[in-house]
DNA sequence: CATGAATGAGCATTCATTCAT
DNA sequence: TATGAATGAATGCTCATTCAT
């Protein structure tokens, strides 16, 4: 019983046969450029190079699929190592933070995960869930734990460091995210990205740096 | 001359027959809560109480429909007047604002249109582009020329007003719309969002308050 | 009862108010472009200049419609008046007659009532065979009288005068009706029908002619 | 590989798997009664004992199948084998030729396929064009090549012998093909076809017969 | 009588899913 | 296990027909 044969949605320990990857990755691709409707298992059979029937052999049926993919993405998304070190200089880690953060999430095709989930919240609330905990809020919380460290080090005053790691995360996003994500605009390019995260990270410690 | 046979797309001066409201009507409940791809005209024609045929007498197609709900949404979000009377009190101004703009963002059932059209941007791009220059951007111009006008009477200290617009609308977004729009949590409260607003004033004026 | 109210299928002195007549007129545009499965009754109205309900108010459904063109198709055709008078020399009464009925069968986009009967004739019998009855066999039939004239005259020698003048008129045909009526070829010129014309009035000849 | 998954449109070397076969009778069967826009995807499955869905892994939509079953009538009317050995004497291949001829083409049902066509020539006019030219021109050729074959044996006199032979071919139709397509009259019986080529042939040389 | 808004059955087509091999 | 042929329910859309005005 070391094969397939449906391992459904345990977090950890996910069966990983070669044809199973092979899949996921033609899935992703599917999904993340079409969307949950948009993508069909016909499509994701092609990309990934199996029959329509082994589909089925992997995933109970299209949700379960859809489902491990994100499951996927929140896994791989979570491993993104910011470098938190505790001790190191605020603002550098700031920059460094946000430069990163929305090169993550402004990457050409790639605000696609956010897109993709976002849209299948209402219908599948849970799936919204699993990627907000972890992903948007485990970032959140290592921010939030850093931030947490320079108060205790002096560097910082915050009350609240959860809400002060979300205002720093959604300052970075000012005016690069939305209009990405709306279509209204290309991937920002690093020299934007990095005005907008200079300004963010200046705002951020002229209401937070000790006075 | 007042009736159907085909409005066709005309953005303004659109034909407002009881009928059409009825079936705008049927079609946002539908396509907001299914999404695009997952409303069916079917179950629109049944939730506007129309017949399937009917809703082709006044819209092309589903593209059209979806398209005017849009439309629609985008006019109604459009003219959401905030106080922004350039002589106003600075952090009175940006708190009453903040907290009305998160309440519309975050109105039950409401991010549903942010949502439904972030997740077709891909496919339909133009829809996109019409929603984020006419919503989003709208708004952020506003409170940017108010912005401005401040600076000019000397309580701010702004270099570019339309990211600090933006930055401020991000920050007051904090733990609250990334929740929310992934259905990770209900509607925030109006405590939580007078608690948000005003971190997000506070440190704003930290960083933009004249010295 | 001198209006409208349905005079159904009554071969003769059918009912012709303006109305009617808009209404045969579109509805023979429409039928003979389209075919009878092609064109909607919405075109046909759109041809008429009449509202759909309109339709309704004078035929009883798209079959009567139908019925009808094909009707006033038979009459119109069947009072193509070619010159047989009895006592007109031979030679010459075949070319004309020869000439004029190619010209009437392959006039450009006139095959149309040709084709458009054939195509339903599986379908409705009896619209075909009216059609065939007061189309075609009766202009065989004046050309078989005239040809009996001529047998009686002492110009032919002629068995059977009804197979005669239906071998005339296909002989006719040879080479121009069947390429023009597959779309393989466009409307011939008066210069074809007329080589072909006096080929096959060559022929009739030579096989008829009294020794 | 001898399966489906789109065989396109290839016109030779067409895969031939019994569901194929099958399709086609029952597609056939339908458009031929009820015309390309009579006969209905459903009915056509019905017919054929499979599915709609089916329908669609062995043609890409209705025309293709309609396309496939006119293609397959071109395939075998054309492999229609005359006796046209130039050798053999004039009178006796005509005679022949023309029974086989009349009776291919009023063969009970078997108008139908020229009906079909014909109808749907004005909107798919490379259909109407492919019937004409591999089964109507083909044949007139194959009649042509002989009659030129006898003029140069010295039976016959023909200045255009392509002519002569469509000449011939509708001659053998009167009375009898335009009755039967229109529906006027059932298929004919081997005598009325018998009476009809002796007269045909007898015309035809009357006229072309070397005196 | 004439209208045109409204209907609902019907159509071509797609696609998630099943299952014999 | 892996396949891909087959399915049938569901979808977007059209159109003949009805009926209140």
């Amino acid at each position: 019983m070391s094969h397939p044969q449906h391992a459904a949605l345990s977090i950890v320990g996910e069966e990983d046969s070669a044809k199973r990857r092979q899949i996921l990755d033609g899935a992703r691709a599917v999904f993340m450029d079409l969307g949950f409707d948009g993508g069909s298992m016909g499509e994701i059979a092609r990309a990934a190079g199996v029959s329509k029937g082994t589909l089925y052999v992997y995933f109970t049926d299209k949700n379960a699929l859809f489902e491990a993919i994100v499951e996927q993405e929140v896994l791989e998304q979570g491993k993104s190592a910011f470098n938190f070190d505790p001790t190191r200089d605020t603002e550098i880690t700031l920059k460094e933070f946000g430069t990163a953060y929305i090169q993550l999430l402004c990457r050409p095709g790639g605000g696609s995960s956010t897109r993709t989930v976002m849209a299948i919240a209402e219908r599948m609330p849970e799936v919204g869930q699993r990627f907000y905990n972890n992903v948007v809020a485990l970032t959140i919380g290592r921010l939030a734990a850093y931030l947490e460290a320079r108060v205790t080090a002096g560097d910082l005053a915050i009350d609240d460091c959860s809400l002060a790691a979300s205002q720093f995360m959604m300052c970075c996003q000012a005016s690069l995210f939305m209009p990405f994500i709306f279509q209204a605009a290309p991937a920002p390019s690093p020299e934007q990205i990095a005005e907008v995260v200079n300004s963010a990270t200046r705002m951020f410690l002229a209401a937070y740096w000790r006075r």
